[in-house]
RNA sequence: GCCGAUGUAGCUCAAGGGUAGAGCAGCGGUCUUGUAAACCGCAGGUUGUGGGUUCGAUUCCCACCGUCGGCUCCA
């Protein structure tokens, strides 16, 4: 073996070592301040441990806690040491998996009793006490056998489940740091004492391998940080993200509320929230228009035999509300999904192949009947409104269709301030219908759309329908959680079950393909994402109220009318405050229903024509004459293009 | 559905085995105001629902319902 070793750095630069040397040798020869920071290291995209030594040359990186890949390591580095303080101090405790998360770490525990929170800040204690004794992460590789026996003997049965998996003769790592050992590949940080500040955030119940056949375990979940600041600056953010909340600001904002007389997750708009519906609804119809899409009203319940046909009563019955009958035995349903009802448009008559594409559109209504526990706020509730539409089309127009679609979502959604979106291909499930060609055609298409408009994707194996693969877009909440907004999923099984045919160019009948495709996903759902994301200040467009005339005393009252009338004639969503209160608390309550323009007027506006604007997001701006106002406001009403 | 927490006035919260209190909002009045809260007064609650323990329950126990954080599932 050769003993000199040339490494590449990110930058470009090449060094050269002494074969085994460490990744800690590496980053003191550069500088002090790395060799603190470094967690671990990458060698030709094989991460180590920073102690490990290294013989191979090639590209090398260091890991310190401000790459993603670095926060992992510190974070379930962090969860071997909770569980080794949960270990200590709740002995019989059996740990499970304790990976890192994108904020934070968690690790599953078997206890017959739940943690309190008591017992939460009794494990921080620990923890920090395991910390300062700094504890070593030391590797260790074992046949799996001898791992396996080694987690048997110390009763750890979901350690040997999982030992047990991996094939018969390979060799397997350990962890161990202060008095717990783990299995784990690794690699973790050097040692415990570089992880200066944590907090457990919850406990919460979890399936041991997410199965809800198998026993649920305790899983706490936590963050940490290799600095205090750092700490303080996520659990500030936090606080701040719960002011987001749009639970929290449809309440403040008189957006909406569910109420437990009429029943859980049943929505009810208040005019506040109905006002930026309707001008969502407006705008999706204009678009869609331009799009080519066809509009249709269809019905919101429908015999149990369209059911049968559709598949919903085989396939999707726990998801429905239970059927109404009439006395002659009949059966109806409330629709979950609005598909069968476009299909009955599409075979009222005979269609020709030159007559595909058909884009029908419609914001159809649906109830599901989610299980109690899933409900949350307007982002999962069982009355809901999609912004649906199914294109038929040819074989041939397949790709162009999709491509289409997924151009159209990304552009509405950015139309509505979005720029950060998790985007994903979900290919073919274990249980599927329709034959694995037409999967692989139609999974290409979807990725030949996805490649064509470039953005990065992720792939989510055997996440797709039954009836199709899918193209889902999701977009985060307050607090970072990704909620599905865009679909495109094709369908394999509708058409087949429906009998869908058209008149192709040789005369045959021909089965036509079908997609599913919703942009916005539900309006209340992507109402709820709106809000957050907008943290309640909408922009001018959406704003329910854009503007507040305030007289300055009741003197101007008459004068307020005035601007106030030709706010409204300009088109504009004026309210006037005339109320005996001060102007101070009057701004006040403008300011905190979030209402973008103040137009305050007294003497001098009177005299001059004018009204002093004020700004939610910028405060004061000065008088100025009142047409000016209108112009500004109007133009900065616009609804995207 | 499962695990855990939780439910007090319209809202935000306090108290607590002897039938509950504040601020804001509401209502009445006074004030007539220059860029984020004027002042005084009034009214407001079978403490989520139903059982149980108790001389007495809003407080303790049980069940149910809702909500919150997760798991599973999903627009």
């Amino acid at each position: 073996m050769n003993n000199e070793i040339i490494l590449k750095l990110p930058d470009g630069t090449e060094l050269s070592f002494a074969a085994g040397i460490t990744g800690a040798e590496i980053a003191a020869s550069i500088g002090a301040g790395l060799a603190r920071a470094a967690l671990a290291v990458v060698v030709n995209g094989k991460k180590l441990d920073i102690s490990a030594p290294i013989f191979e040359g090639g590209d090398f990186r260091i890991l310190t806690f401000d790459d993603d890949e670095g926060k992992h390591i510190f974070w379930h580095s962090t969860s071997h040491i909770m569980a080794e303080a949960v270990l200590r101090l709740f002995p019989g405790t059996k740990v499970a998996i304790g990976p890192a998360i994108e904020q934070g770490f968690y690790y599953d525990f078997d206890r017959a009793e739940p943690f309190t929170a008591g017992d939460l800040e009794a494990i921080e204690t620990e923890m920090a006490r395991i910390v300062k004794e700094d504890a070593v992460f030391q590797r260790c590789e074992l046949p799996r056998d001898e791992a396996l026996s080694r987690f048997e003997a110390a009763g750890e049965i979901y350690k040997v489940e999982l030992a047990g998996e991996i094939p018969l003769g390979e060799t397997v790592s350990l962890y161990t740091s202060g008095t717990f050992t783990d299995l784990c590949r690794g690699p973790h940080v050097p040692s415990a004492s570089i992880i200066k500040a944590f907090k457990l955030l919850s406990v919460a119940g979890a399936y041991w391998r997410g199965s809800e056949k198998n026993k649920m375990l305790q899983r706490i979940y936590g963050i940490s940080f290799p600095k205090k600041s750092q700490l303080d600056d996520f659990l500030e953010k936090l606080e701040q993200a719960k002011a987001r909340d749009h639970r929290k600001l449809g309440k403040e904002l008189d957006l909406f509320s569910i109420n437990d007389d009429i029943g859980p997750g049943l929505v009810l708009w208040h005019p506040n929230g109905a006002i930026i519906r309707e001008i969502i609804e407006t705008y999706w119809r204009r678009r869609h228009r331009e799009e080519g899409y066809l509009p249709v009203y269809t019905p919101l319940v429908g015999r149990s035999k369209l059911w049968e046909t559709s598949g919903h009563l085989g396939f999707y019955n726990d998801n429905m509300f239970p059927s109404m009958s009439f006395e002659e035995g009949e059966q109806y349903f409330v629709r979950p999904m609005n598909c069968p009802f476009h299909i009955a448009i599409y075979k009222n008559k005979l269609r020709s192949y030159r007559d595909l594409p058909i884009r029908y559109c419609e914001l159809g209504a649906d109830y599901r009947y989610e299980r109690s526990g899933v409900l949350h706020g307007l982002l999962r509730v069982r009355g809901f409104t999609m912004d649906d539409a199914h294109i038929f089309c040819r074989p041939d127009q397949m790709i162009d269709e999709v491509v289409g679609v997924y151009e159209f979502s990304l552009n509405i959604l950015r139309s509505f301030g979005f720029k950060d979106f998790g985007i994903y291909l979900s290919t073919r499930p274990e249980h599927f219908v329709g034959d694995e060609d037409r999967w692989a055609n139609a999974t290409e298409a979807l990725v030949a759309a996805l490649q064509k408009v470039g953005l990065p994707f992720k792939t989510d194996v055997g996440g797709g329908a039954f009836y199709g693969p899918k193209i889902d877009i999701k977009v985060r909440d307050a607090l970072g959680r990704e909620w599905q907004t865009t679909t495109v999923q094709f369908d394999f099984n509708e058409p087949e079950r429906f009998g869908l045919n058209y008149i192709g160019e040789n005369g045959e009948k021909t089965q036509p393909y079908m997609v599913h495709r919703a942009l916005l996903g539900s309006l209340e759902r992507f109402f709820a994402c709106l809000v957050e994301h907008y943290a309640g200040n909408f922009p001018m467009w959406l704003a329910p109220l854009q503007a507040k005339v305030i007289p300055v005393s009741e003197k101007f009252q008459a004068y307020a009318e005035i601007v106030h009338k030709r706010l409204l004639k300009a088109g504009l969503r004026s309210e006037i405050d005339n109320r005996p209160e001060t102007m101070g608390y009057r701004i006040r309550e403008a300011e905190t229903a979030k209402v973008p323009y103040m137009l305050i007027v007294g003497e001098r506006e009177e005299a001059s024509g004018s009204a002093s604007l004020r700004s939610h997001s910028d405060g004061d701006l000065g008088s100025m004459p009142i047409e000016k106002i209108i112009d500004r406001l109007n133009s900065e009403s616009q609804p995207p293009a």
